[in-house]
DNA sequence: ACAATCAATTTGTATATACATAACCATGAA
DNA sequence: TTCATGGTTATGTATATACAAATTGATTGT
């Protein structure tokens, strides 16, 4: 038997608040009681109803200052947060088999077209990989990568045989500034041979460069076939 | 006197065990001592560490279980924010002319099909709206969305002639909750034709769902040309 | 009239205490 | 061996209290 509580939760505060105002019994931009009022009205310490309110708050629904009061807000939540996966553990959070395979590595000097991808000088040494990771034996994604050897000087000793490129960095490369982004294109005639699709097909791809501080560290282009699909929560 | 009170904030705790992780003086994977134990070196009170550790297991850096402990994440969670933007804001950003089309507008019960991507009870009053955001005068969004009255009534109200259903929801109906996914598909043949593409020509599709607590409010399919990139800093 | 100052109000945070809840672990029964 | 049971322990949450910080609005001095 589930005997709850009977002490009210700043869930239930949480909530009961929240859903005042969808139902606009509290309308956008007006002022809502004060902490003191719903302390009473909910019979729950002020510490709680605290919680409720700042919970509701950091969520964008409401907005507080001292003196002034609670209210709520005229247009709230615009920004969400999305994770940045590994590709192994997202696969394996589905339930899939993971699978990685090494395409090629080659270590070079930067031509023109890397330095528009990775920010670096001309001519200086790079090393580029390129690997395919596989779910239940399915193409999953495939990997293009840039690393500045500057950066993470380690990259040149490391195979990269039985790990990918991403794990091995996110264990040894931490960075500080990275820039995102993400488009529906066609798969280059190596990427459609790779993900065994036609060169036809949509391909999601995302795009991610990373520095630290003002140094370069890599850039990744990570093309996902058509069933492909990102999401987040808020 | 001009010493104030130098108790230890929850920030100030934060920050160093923050800053422990990130010079890996914790170890990924390792367990950090107890709050108990945090309390005393910190000389704080408990409830203080709690907040901190509490803030810390929100941003992922560590993961906390009841009678095992605390423990550094064995891969730190990042994420990177993307602000969700109102079309006509983004294309006026980028020194474009923003304009609006309303395609269809319909009352109807929630088939089959509807439930699937709003969560409706089947029957439920539903409200399908159709439009298009043109920038500089070229298709860039197809905008299909549905709305669920029960949680947004006054939208029975709306023509959206004039007004977006995405600015006009802004403004009234809120959310605590939203699911988004991106990904790259194929424009079905109404979509290619408003968008004045070819229907082998690759899109970028967002959709979203938004719900306040359990309630869900609208879904939305918003699918744009290929040459659509979307970006996002960290 | 105007500026400086102060009191009042509301949220923000720290503390001590108490109990709730989850999960590991040792113990003992089947 | 294996499973159930309960003790132990670390985190989770509620409460009362106290003071801090921010901001408004009223009061006071010039």
């Amino acid at each position: 038997m589930t005997t709850r509580s009977q002490r009210t939760s700043y869930r239930d505060i949480r909530d009961e608040i929240a859903r005042r105002i969808g139902d606009q019994v509290w309308k956008p931009g007006s002022l809502i009681p004060g902490e003191e009022a719903l302390t009473v009205e909910f019979g729950a310490a002020r510490a709680t109803v605290n919680r409720a309110l700042q919970e509701l708050a950091r969520a964008g629904l409401i907005e507080r200052k001292r003196k002034v009061g609670t209210r709520v807000s005229l247009n709230p939540v615009r920004e969400a947060r999305f994770i940045i996966p590994l590709v192994s553990q997202e696969i394996e959070a589905s339930g899939m088999t993971y699978a990685y395979r090494l395409l090629s590595r080659a270590e070079r000097r930067a031509s023109r077209a890397d330095t528009l991808r990775l920010e670096v000088e001309p001519g200086s040494v790079i090393l580029h990989v390129k690997c395919l990771h596989l779910a239940d034996g399915e193409p999953y994604q495939f990997e293009d990568r840039l690393i500045n050897a500057a950066a993470a000087p380690l990259a040149l000793d490391e195979p990269f045989q039985a790990i990918g490129p991403n794990e091995w960095l996110v264990a040894s490369a931490p960075f500080s500034r990275g820039e995102f982004s993400f488009l529906a294109d066609r798969p280059s005639s190596e990427e459609a041979d790779c993900l065994k699709i036609k060169t036809d097909a949509p391909v999601f791809v995302g795009e991610r460069r990373t520095w630290l501080l003002a140094r370069p560290i890599t850039f990744v282009r990570m093309v996902h076939p058509q069933s492909h699909r990102m999401t987040s929560t808020l």
